[in-house]
Order: structure tokens, then C-alpha cells, then sequence
DNA sequence: TCGTTACCTTGATGCCGGTCAAGCCCTTGT
DNA sequence: ACAAGGGCTTGACCGGCATCAAGGTAACGA
């Protein structure tokens, strides 16, 4: 079920250096001839559709992906456990970073709608990274952000409230759509109620209440998947408010 | 405050080669003279104390570390919210990964116990790392890690109840202890419950009940801050449970 | 067009675990 | 030796959120 199928190298078309994503991506900060040559070791499998897994927990790690457009979720399946979304990857972000250590893919990955990647074969990569300091330094850089995340996350989900996690959900994608040059303030979830449920450590009926009151207050504006923040300060007062669980005095 | 004074460079008892956890730490596999130009790069700051500060939140990053001996604990600051333990740290175990994507520490580091570590100053590491691969590998492989087991956590803290948590938490730090070469079955906590409340997303009142319930249920025994598990397999059977929040059926 | 299905919303109920409070134990310093 | 303070335990109470249940809505295929 592997895109073997379908693969090919990049055409103009898809050069890296034409991509709008340039600013967010892996090459970051590359010279033109270090491009040329991290272009050159990309594939591009056939573009997912919906529900259509870009790899599965368990499977043999070979490479590194970047979302090009659309969206993935990340889930991981623990004994005696319903599956849990760990990761929500937008255009630009990696996938695949928690393989490297088993050479095992750690989690599944699903697209959440019709998503292309560039697939970075890892032992390539890291040739490549051998030559070229500003790759390896953005690799360790990617790598360190996302632990930095997932610690974030962490925080989140240990001490925080219901609303206080829909809250800082809700701002970090807007954040994350900014910095992608989309609405910060209208867009699209590509996810499901259910999946940013199990994102977010709540039942999905939580998301959907919550989801609403917000709502009522005026904070926000959702139409089934369409979502507009209208005060997004008062967004940001809730997701830090002073009293969840747990924060003392 | 930051230890400088007093920092100084490999002595034969200090040298990687002799030391024990060698098949834990970051030169794992390296030949010989890799193994002495790594050893060549390492400092050695004066030993902290329980409670003192080996990075703080926001200062500049330098280095990482490793801990030769004692225990630390990593806290988050975060807006209108208390410190949070976001991770605990056993010798072998490399800190500060999370600090190289911004140059900054992203948490502040404690010290549990009378605690050695080694200095790795970064920049040194990577100029290193590009000439031995593999060590580049190790470097990989242990943020992946990290990454994976943060990734666990998340599960942990996200769907699972108090019994489950704890159970999860001790069966941990039990394989981590095994793998150091220490008793599985008998160990120390080096932190305080409120600490692995705070860890874990639970009350410290929480933390206490459990315990004193799987006390009850003669699954382990705790003294103090001594700890023996009884019935590990008991302990797995509480970690896994099928019925947890949201575990559905 | 209709039926099927997946997804979402809203209500009612109950439990887990947070919070507050009181007291014990052990350590540390004078 | 005693006082003081930090850490731990245990009890009582109650609130937030999971769970169960019952529709409503939208998308899709026949």
C-alpha cells in the first residue's frame, strides 16, 4: 500500500526553490547549490486522499516527509488503549522524526483530506547533512522544536481545563496557519470533533460543548468545519486563565 | 551562578572509557579514537546540589549534558500557570535537547540529589558529529527518542486515569533503573510526590491516595521514598487496563 | 430522490479526582 | 532538646467532565 507506485523526481513544478512553504521548510537557510542538491534527493509519492495513511505504526522507517499541501493526523495505538491522535501536521512541517530512534515508524499517519509530501529518504539526508552544516544544524532545529512542542503539549494536557486546552488548540493552529500566509483568524479544521477530542484528552462531546459556549460568548464562530476567531484576545485570556487545575493561587 | 568555576576536563576516572554507562550514553559505538576526541570535548562543572540549578528557564544555550550520577528535574514556566515537572532525569540520560531549536533553555533544570554531569558544549558536538557519523546517528537517535517517549506521555497524561498513571510511572522508572544496572524491583524516588504529581497532571493528595491503594492491594510497597514493587505483572495489568477515560470499550 | 452513514449537538446523570483542611512524621538548625 | 518547617497522609466535600442516550444535519452512493 506503499505510494511506491507513483513516485517521482522533482519537475519544475515542484523545485523547492519555487515552493511558497521555502520560508517554513527543512532547506531553510540553504545556498542555491546545497538546494539544488536537497532537491535532488526528493521524491514525491502520488498525493494521498483522504483517510489514506502516508505510513503505519510499526512499518519499517525509511524516510522523512514534508507536508506540501493538506493535512495528516498522527496516531498512536497503545495495548488495551483506543488509538490516540498525537500530531496534527500542517503544509511545511515534518513527519516522521520519531522513526529515526527504531528505525520503526512510531505512530500511524493519516491524511485528514488530499495531501501531497515530498518524501526525504533519511540515509540520504543525512548524507547530505554531512556536507552541509546549515542542513544539519535546521535538523537538529526541527527535531528540537518539536520537543519542545510536544513539552508545551505536555503542560497542556496535565494541568489544563477543558476550556483552557480548546483555548490554546484553537490559537496555536491560527498561529500556525499565520505563519503559512493563511487567515490567522478564519479557517478550515480538517479534523474531526472526535479527532481533536482524543488531540486534546476530552470526549468529543466536551469539544463540541465547549466549542459552543465560546460561541455564546462571542469569542468565536464555528459552522461545522469553518471556524473564525472574533476576539481573539479573549481567546488568549482563556487559554491562560489564571485558575485550572492544579495552578494554586 | 552558572558553574564555571570549577569546571575542568577529563581525568583518567572521569574518562567515558571507564565509565558505566557507557551503553546508555551518546558515544554509544564509537571506535576508539572517535571515542577520545568526544571524551576530549567534554567539561565537567563542579557537582550540583539537591535543589540547585543546572540551566534556567530563558538563559542562553550552550550545552548539553549528560548526567553521570544523582537526578534532576525539568520545570516549565508557563503564563498564570505554576511550574510544571516536565521530565525527570537519570544518569545516562542526555538534558538541554530542547534548548538548540531557539539557543535558549526552554525549561529550567534541577538538581534532586548531589548530581555530576558532564558538559557537551554544542558547538564543539557538531563540529564533531560531522566528521563521525556515527555519532551524528547517536545524536539523532536520542532526540528521536526523546521525541517518542514525550509522545508517550502525552498519551499517558491525555486518556488515562490516576491508578493508570502511577502504574505507568513506576513500571518506567523501573526499566530505567534495570537498564542502569539497579534494582528493578527495590529503588529510590528522588522526588518528591508533589513533583510526580505535577509530572503526571495529578493532585499531590492523588499521587499519595494511589499509592497507599496499591499498598493495600500488595502490588508494591513504599516507605518513605523507598519503593519495592511486589507484583510487577499486577502493575502492568493497572497500567493497561482497559477501561480508562475515553478507552470505550 | 431517497436511504445510509458519519459526524455533530444537546441533555441527563454520576464518578473521578481536585481542593480544602487537619494532623503526623522527619529533618534541620539553634 | 526543642522549635520550626517541609513533606506526607488521610478525610470530607463537590465540581468538571466522561459517559450514556437521543436526535439533528450533511454528505455520499444507489
Amino acid at each position: 500500500m506503499k505510494p511506491a507506485v507513483g513516485r517521482r523526481r522533482s519537475t519544475s513544478e515542484t523545485r523547492c526553490e519555487r515552493c511558497t512553504l521555502q520560508s517554513l521548510c527543512l532547506p531553510l537557510g540553504l545556498e542555491v547549490e546545497a538546494l539544488a542538491s536537497f532537491d535532488a534527493i526528493i521524491e514525491h509519492p502520488r498525493p494521498l486522499k483522504r483517510g489514506q495513511a502516508l505510513m503505519r505504526q510499526g512499518e519499517r522507517f525509511e524516510s522523512l516527509y514534508v507536508v506540501r499541501s493538506g493535512s495528516l493526523k498522527q496516531l498512536l495505538a497503545q495495548p488495551g488503549q483506543r488509538d490516540q491522535v498525537t500530531h496534527f501536521h500542517l503544509p511545511g512541517e515534518v513527519v516522521g522524526l520519531d522513526g529515526i530512534a527504531e528505525s520503526r515508524c512510531y505512530g500511524s499517519v493519516v491524511a485528514l483530506e488530499s495531501t501531497f509530501v515530498c518524501e526525504l529518504p533519511f540515509h540520504r539526508l543525512d548524507e547530505l547533512a554531512e556536507q552541509v552544516p546549515e542542513l544539519r544544524s535546521e535538523l537538529y532545529r526541527c527535531m528540537s522544536r518539536e520537543l519542545r512542542n510536544d513539552q508545551r503539549m505536555m503542560c497542556l494536557l496535565s494541568g489544563r481545563t477543558a476550556d483552557q486546552r480548546l483555548a490554546s488548540f484553537v490559537l496555536g493552529l491560527s498561529e500556525r496557519f499565520r505563519a503559512r500566509g493563511c487567515s490567522p483568524n478564519c479557517f478550515h479544521l480538517s479534523m474531526s470533533r472526535s479527532d481533536i477530542g482524543s488531540y486534546l484528552g476530552l470526549a468529543l462531546e466536551t469539544v463540541s460543548r465547549v466549542i459552543a459556549r465560546f460561541q455564546e460568548q462571542g469569542v468565536l464562530c464555528v459552522k461545522g468545519r469553518e471556524l473564525c476567531i472574533h476576539d481573539q484576545a479573549a481567546l488568549v485570556a482563556l487559554a491562560e486563565e489564571g485558575v485550572g487545575r492544579h495552578s494554586g493561587s
